[in-house]
DNA sequence: ATAGGGTTAG
């Protein structure tokens, strides 16, 4: 029985709190409180989070650059010079992206400024959250001319992105081109793989992505495309003079990183929402056991369980027919 | 005072 006092036959699906008003929320988020042992406790707001409080001269000139819009001459008016972290946030709080290309530009025409990839990484991510995809691919080209390799956090800003954009085969390109070039995906660009593919619904392909994450392996070929015709042609070039253009990164670990024996222990993920979006993932695909053997590990690995897990724990559960089950996590996070 | 992802369903 719900601590509602709900029954477990009432207990179906997403209906069940639109029919009752019992306030304890199970579809609509977990209270964290007394829950410490299991469930993680939101993050205390360092001023990292939203007081955006910086010294020195950076206020002064984050503010004439809101309210002036001759970029370079405002950035003239400072002779001082700026250390690259400096730079990192003037170019992050700039709004919109065509201003972050003109500060970007500012920046590069100092006779003592050294390319940067934080800085690329900053100037990508605004180009595609706009969906100026043009201008990323410009960006890209002239990052790559400059001797600066994508990082980790490159490619799954870029995955972010154009996934988000819809664009699954440029997305799945990128996925490729970091696979050639021989990064392995830390946790969060795994993460990020899977949460694009499994929005597109490419379940089989998340899995996949996972499975070889878990062993270390890379997999080059398990990113063709059913249908390559489907892109838009002229993109499809620029991004192939791109993927040409860039033959400086081939490393050996494309090779060690899939055969070596030794290394291929298994990966676990440590991140709460990793786990969360594997077991919806999994969820999703219709498979149960994968499911409930994440939620086990994460368990077993002591990963803190939040509002996320229990929701969609009960969420796959009820949605296929395990009603006590649904209601024993219900309670379990009661507890 | 460097950068990326942040999940459930309604």
């Amino acid at each position: 029985m719900m601590q509602c006092g709900c029954t477990s036959a009432e207990l179906s699906l997403s209906t069940h709190h639109k029919t009752h008003s019992c306030k304890r929320g199970v579809f609509l988020g977990f209270k964290p409180q007394g829950h410490s042992k299991v469930v993680a406790l939101p993050k205390k707001n360092t001023n990292k989070d939203k007081n955006k409080k910086y010294g020195g001269i950076l206020p002064s000139i984050l503010q004439n650059l809101k309210v002036d819009s001759n970029v370079v001459m405002t950035l003239d008016s400072f002779c001082g010079k700026l250390s690259p972290k400096e730079q990192t946030v003037i170019l992050k709080e700039q709004g919109k992206w065509d201003k972050v290309l003109r500060v970007f530009e500012w920046f590069k025409s100092q006779k003592d400024y050294v390319p940067n990839v934080i800085h690329y990484n900053v100037v990508l991510r605004a180009l595609g959250r706009a969906q100026k995809w043009d201008e990323l691919r410009l960006c890209w080209v002239e990052m790559a001319k400059n001797g600066v390799m994508p990082t980790n956090n490159t490619y799954a800003m870029l995955v972010d992105v154009y996934g988000k954009a819809g664009l699954m085969k440029e997305t799945l390109l990128w996925i490729k081109h970091m696979n050639l070039r021989g990064i392995f995906p830390d946790e969060v660009t795994m993460s990020t793989v899977i949460k694009v593919l499994k929005d597109a619904k490419e379940y089989d392909r998340a899995d996949r992505f996972y499975k070889d994450w878990s062993i270390g392996k890379i997999v080059l070929d398990d990113l063709e495309f059913d249908n390559i015709d489907d892109m838009e042609p002229i993109s499809f070039k620029q991004f192939l003079s791109t993927e040409l253009f860039c033959t400086g990164g081939r490393s050996n670990s494309l090779i060690d990183s899939g055969t070596s024996d030794v290394d291929s222990s298994v990966r676990k993920p440590r991140l709460t929402t990793t786990y969360n979006t594997l077991i919806d993932l999994y969820g999703k695909a219709g498979r149960l056991k994968e499911a409930a053997d994440l939620f086990a590990d994460m368990l077993k690995s002591g990963v803190a369980l939040d509002a996320f897990t229990f929701n969609t724990m009960i969420f796959i559960c009820g949605s296929h027919g395990y009603l006590t089950e649904a209601e024993a996590f219900a309670r379990y996070e009661d507890f």
